[in-house]
DNA sequence: CGTTGTGTTGATATTAATCAACAAGTGTGG
DNA sequence: CCACACTTGTTGATTAATATCAACACAACG
């Protein structure tokens, strides 16, 4: 295992008996195209990688050559003003899809919330085989769909939402698993500022927000990363802004 | 010409000698992949329509069985919340396309700004269309990907920049036309209220930082929805976020 | 010619940002 | 082991940007 000191991010051998970086992401990805494709293929071109936290692995400017499947960890993906603004334009896990917005004058940055693991594809290679499964590229146009969709109830709440209910939203997106069920513990592996930059506020008014809930018994804060939801349908209410 | 009184659109019969909506789309869209494809087949399945100001075509809560194709005028698309708060997601012209962001529980409206004319396509005939000619999927990729680089470019803007950076960014991405070159003269189709809620701003606001631009000689404006650029430089400063 | 919708401008209020202090945790080196 | 710096998070006091409230101008329209 070799950690990187020049470069952002390691590049390891596959494991034996893995199959491909996309095989391994959540149910709701790839994976059903790539059962008709040739997972050979697939698999060769598919580079694992693991990324610490804090490292950078995607800046502004960048040529997009690549396009990466995260397979572990939590991704923040963000856009920068030249004076130092910052604004996350989301986070990625297991099973998420970056580099899909890729357009000719598009830059953004991706970095290691904690530790990430992800595949690498060459976006020419991975064209070069698109061409062959057309259920993956339909499979790929759907993702950027959610995405889309996703995106555009960001917008509603960085436009129109109050600060309390941007918490709230957050927090009710972060409980939400998979099949749309919810969880009661949270897990916040991003720090304050993130969350801030997120949600277009300040480091201090997400502080107090949270603090604020924990008053109300709406959450109860562990150790500052670690949440759990006392009151799901309160929070809801705010978060769909029924204030 | 029939004006419909209890839909909010009409269905024209299509002109003879035109052969679909998708190909009377600006030179970036669906265009180059229909080549390839069976135009006969796809003017089969389009249906154009046309839309009066103001009418509401697609609204929250409808199942989504349709794809269009903006053939000519401006069409916002909004998300509501209960209270009445709203959010424009973006305003779409001649070439765009509605209906890419459709996911299972997402829910948005789309309304004429003027006079619109699209082309409205089945969904499941569309995707049989689409079936054989991947082409036209791999536009519709590209298509998505470009709106989520938009999107995120947008909540860069709702999230962190000042009221005076967000009206410079609408001016200036307004001045923008095909091929990345720009116009002095803009015409703005939609109200002060629209170009609000798009900007994550009250109307007040809007009318007060064009005031303050005229004032400054960035720009002229006349008769309220057609403004002349006099200073794109220092427009595109203040856009950037170059304050 | 009043009515209505839209836009502008001014006065005031309010939300969230900024400025500031401090607490808690982490890592370093003496 | 402890002093120290450094990062992250919390809380309080104050400020500033933008929203809200209000008045009015103007055009379109019946």
């Amino acid at each position: 295992m070799v950690i990187a000191r020049t470069q952002p991010f390691v590049i390891e051998p596959m494991a034996s008996g893995t199959r491909c970086g996309l095989c391994e992401a959540r149910s709701d990805s790839l994976c059903s195209a790539i059962e008709e494709c040739d997972l050979v293929r697939l698999a060769a071109i598919a580079v694992p990688m693991r990324v610490e936290p804090g490292r950078c692995f995607i800046e502004e400017g960048d040529v997009a050559e690549h396009f990466f499947n995260v397979t572990g960890g939590t991704v923040k993906l963000f856009k920068l003003l030249p004076d130092g603004r910052r604004q996350i334009t989301g986070f990625a896990g297991r099973g998420h899809f970056l580099g899909l917005a890729v357009s000719s004058s598009y830059a953004f940055s991706a970095e290691a919330v904690d530790q990430v693991q992800l595949c690498r594809f060459s976006r020419a290679k991975l064209r070069i085989l698109l061409d062959d499964f057309p259920a993956m590229e339909k499979r790929l146009l759907e993702v950027a769909a959610s995405e889309l969709a996703a995106a555009q109830e960001q917008m509603l709440l960085l436009g129109r939402k109050t600060a309390r209910e941007r918490l709230a939203s957050f927090l009710m997106g972060r409980a939400l698993v998979a099949d749309g069920e919810m969880t009661a513990r949270i897990h916040l592996p991003m720090t304050r500022s993130d969350i801030a930059d997120y949600l277009g506020l300040t480091i201090e008014t997400v502080s107090r927000m949270l603090s604020r809930f924990k008053a109300e018994r709406l959450i109860e804060i562990h150790g500052s990363s670690d949440i759990v939801i006392r009151n799901a349908a309160a929070l809801e209410t705010l978060a769909t802004g029924m204030t």
